[in-house]
DNA sequence: CTTGTTGCAAACTTTTTGCATACAC
DNA sequence: GTGTATGCAAAAAGTTTGCAACAAG
């Protein structure tokens, strides 16, 4: 995995080091995060990484197509690596619950938007925002 | 239209003042604006308005349901007037150009989604990335 | 009058930047 | 050795908050 990782920093004229092995790994262990979480958990491993570097950092794998961001809550940025298969996102507002679901449920709405509008969706970006089974607003409240 | 807004504010316990007047028309005129740029258009207007003011009625009117926002850049919220017919966004990542799409495109994928997930989209909030026309991108280049 | 609303200034959160030092290659 | 990357500290950008003064109803 590391391979991988120095292989494409190389072609790009970047170099292999200790944070950006650190934080790449981060994101893949924790799935969907914040720069602020990926921090932490960085921290969590090793003290010797500033929060700058992160976000440098991130800039730069996402750059490179390791991982990706979408945006997940209302506030920061949620990054995700790219080994995991390629997905979208469904948060509910109320719960804030996220649920990955295959780009295959899109594809019709991708297939038509491309035809009529020329527009290509970018689907590892999108994120569907409503309320889940749990949440669903009832008559009486209003989300 | 300030009657629906006055109307609407009474209802919850809220007051009509002119700031508020001024944060929605400005809203309603430009579309679809970051809380910056509604400062600056209500500015414009009066000067006798303060930043915290926006920020604090444009929470009020979301609650209200007369405008909404989505996340339709890397950085600040974007609002828009509910009166507007209700529509979601496509953004491109390049041109940063903004279309607005009609519901009903989306209708299919929502129904899905409620049937197989129980999860009931918040279409108004919803901006889907991507590229446009312009600025799809060729077999070379890479998003 | 009463209570919600505003302006102001300061605090906060998140992200970015400049620069000297450290280290990958 | 050369030039990229990092740490640090400070700045920038966006948003929130406490509080006294103000004004809508």
């Amino acid at each position: 995995m590391s391979d991988e990782l120095a292989q494409r920093l190389r072609k790009e004229g970047y170099r292999l080091t200790p944070q950006r092995q650190f934080v790449l790994r981060a994101v893949e262990k924790l799935g969907h995060a914040t720069p602020d979480e990926v921090y932490a958990e960085v921290r969590s491993q090793s003290s010797a990484v500033n929060v700058s570097t992160v976000y440098r950092t991130l800039e730069v794998l996402e750059e490179l197509g390791l991982v990706r961001h979408a945006h997940l809550s209302d506030r920061a940025p949620t990054y995700h690596s790219v080994t995991d298969h390629e997905h979208f996102h469904l948060v509910c507002r109320n719960c804030h619950t996220v649920i990955s679901v295959d780009p295959d449920v899109v594809a019709p709405l991708a297939e038509r938007l491309e035809r009529e509008q020329g527009f290509v969706i970018d689907i590892g970006h999108l994120a569907v925002f409503g309320h889940c089974v749990e949440c669903r607003p009832t008559d009486e409240e209003n989300p």
